[in-house]
DNA sequence: GATGAATGAGCTTTCATTCAT
DNA sequence: AATGAATGAAAGCTCATTCAT
């Protein structure tokens, strides 16, 4: 009994997480407003009835989409260090890499591009993830840019007080990019990044 | 009688880009999905059945909205050449600012962010409107660069093939900027715009 | 076209009428939560989408059905004039039977039917309508018996501060006639109060 | 171990009623669609999935309430001879007010006043009922009057075929009361039948 | 051309009922 | 016997679309 109790519990505890990982999906695709619970239903394969056994209203699915993700981090901010004394540029090149890619396919990012139509319907959550997602972001940038200028590599400047600019092309690509129907856009996005970040450190001025 | 004929026939002709101007509104409110024609019609100040005199759906509504706004640039080809024979740096500068103001404002980008999200449902929409727009900038960037290194302030880089990673922290700033809730994040956009020009262009590497 | 616009017109005007006129039947049928809009759109011979033309709630649609009807009284104050001098024991004994057949009939006494069961979701209704209804009949009851005193027949009671309890019997009768199943009923009912209304001004104790 | 059986087995027994018990509550505010067993089962303090293994559907509940509640009377038949040799008067009265004070809270009028609204759904329950309980009252009642002219007070009237008119004022009093919003509706009704009592004794005439 | 009443497909939500545990 | 997760029919309500006027 011990052992059924155990299984229908696994089953109760998990309920709500494929839910929500189907609906991420649907609102993903079509909004808030778009989105069918229905659909969602489908996609968890189970009976819409069920969805309201785990959230009230579509709302707060939609919220509790978002209250759950928004804790895990963009990146970790101790992913400097994993980098050793690497020199500034390479780092800076391998975390915008990563970067890109995180901001390309992980869900809290997805989540953020919903935000941007839905925010005005949404605006605390909208400012929640804001804040959660950037400023997560922007502390690790400064870790950096710290670690550069500690290094002796870089001279301080007023970007320091705006690191935010160095995400940017990262996640315009990953924004953008599938909007070009391009197939290799992950791959010019990264080159493209890769270019960014050398001429960013070295400057475009004549020497 | 021919006075009311021709102002009858000036509404007529009106009417089209009034209706999609409210669309567009509405549009970028709530998506899609969540876009009531009733309310286009409401902020038009017309019923809502008159939109069905010059758009089949509301779906041929949103391609119409796209349509006629994807001929007109993002900012002039031209734009580099008003600005004489000023120093690269002061026309980057220049250039940065005006097109982040442009990308928080203009209706091409609001349509832009529309497609962000409905970009799977209407993907040659979404195509056409990323070649037109990103096309024109990057034609634009790439003249800029080629005037600086003509004037003999650049040196040749990585960056020439990407122009676009310029435009990235105010295509950013603009999207994500309103969802901070923050009252002045313009002008703290700007400032990183500034910032971002000012260090991209010396470099951040200790002399 | 004056005339098209007043065919049309007559319609919208009527229409809320003729939904109010099916959702009486069908509320007095299966109460609030039983009741169906779809079927009181087909009882009114329309679809059940213009019911929301008109009223925006089903609650909406109910709560202006007894707006409606709490205007027009029972049974009209000046109903005892009509009788001219009559003996006070006729005059009674026909207000009885007109009162009941109303109250079986009338769609009044059919909405405070109604209320008996959905009073507790409804108390502003239920008081208003139990003042309008009960309010009416009292000061037609007490202006009967004060004919009676003046005329010399009655003897002043205690009855006089409590005129209502003349009308029980009628009602009761029109609401529970119904549940007994028996088909003639409105005739046993009737024989009953007359019987009442001769006991009563006699009184039952031997002379 | 007997003792838990024993236990077991009350419980078993009790169910049942407690659950009546709850549906009693719900379907008397509620009506029969607008009343939801999960409701039910959290008046009862148990789980919805229980209710189930007492009766089949949620209508079987309702019919079960019914069948219960149609064996005990109003009031006992023998209520009259626990008035002794009171005057007809004085217990004429005092059954009123008992009538009144259980038709007001009793189980079996509670049951009526729902089978008002829904007796079209069930009319054979809405006979039964009507039978078992205006039956019971007019045998009282005619019991009441039987010794009331066997005693030498009452005259023979017309009144004996219709005994139920004694106690109309009292039931309506009793339904339409609560709607009335006033806090001592219960002692206006009371006055209302004493007087009600008092001059049907008498009767309204001039002596 | 303009209107807005009417329509009905389709959505969110509720809840009686089932059944594995 | 008791539970409550799951189901899905059915209801309220919305809104794109039609069309008589």
């Amino acid at each position: 009994m011990d052992e059924t109790i155990r299984k229908r519990q696994r089953r109760k505890d998990e309920r709500p997480g494929e839910i929500m990982s189907a609906a991420l999906q649907e609102f993903a695709l079509n909004g808030f407003a778009g989105a069918k619970l229905t659909q969602v239903a489908r996609r968890a394969g189970i009976s819409h009835g069920t969805i309201y056994n785990y959230f009230d209203t579509k709302e707060a699915l939609f919220r509790a989409l978002f209250r759950a993700h928004f804790v895990e981090p963009l990146g970790d901010e101790q992913m400097v260090d994993a980098f050793g004394d690497a020199p500034f540029a390479d780092i800076l090149r391998a975390i915008l890499r990563v970067a890109f890619r995180q901001a390309a396919h992980s869900e809290a990012v997805v989540l953020m591009r919903i935000l941007l139509l839905e925010w005005q319907r949404f605006p605390d959550l909208a400012e929640e993830c804001y804040r959660e997602l950037f400023g997560k972001a922007e502390a690790m940038l400064r870790q950096l840019i710290d670690y550069g200028i500690a290094r002796g590599e870089l001279a301080p400047s007023r970007i320091d007080d705006s690191p935010l600019v160095l995400l940017a092309p990262g996640i315009n690509a990953a924004l953008f990019g599938p909007l070009s129907g391009l197939p290799d856009w992950e791959e010019r996005a990264e080159i493209a990044i890769d270019a960014f970040a050398e001429s960013f450190v070295r400057g475009l001025r004549k020497p």
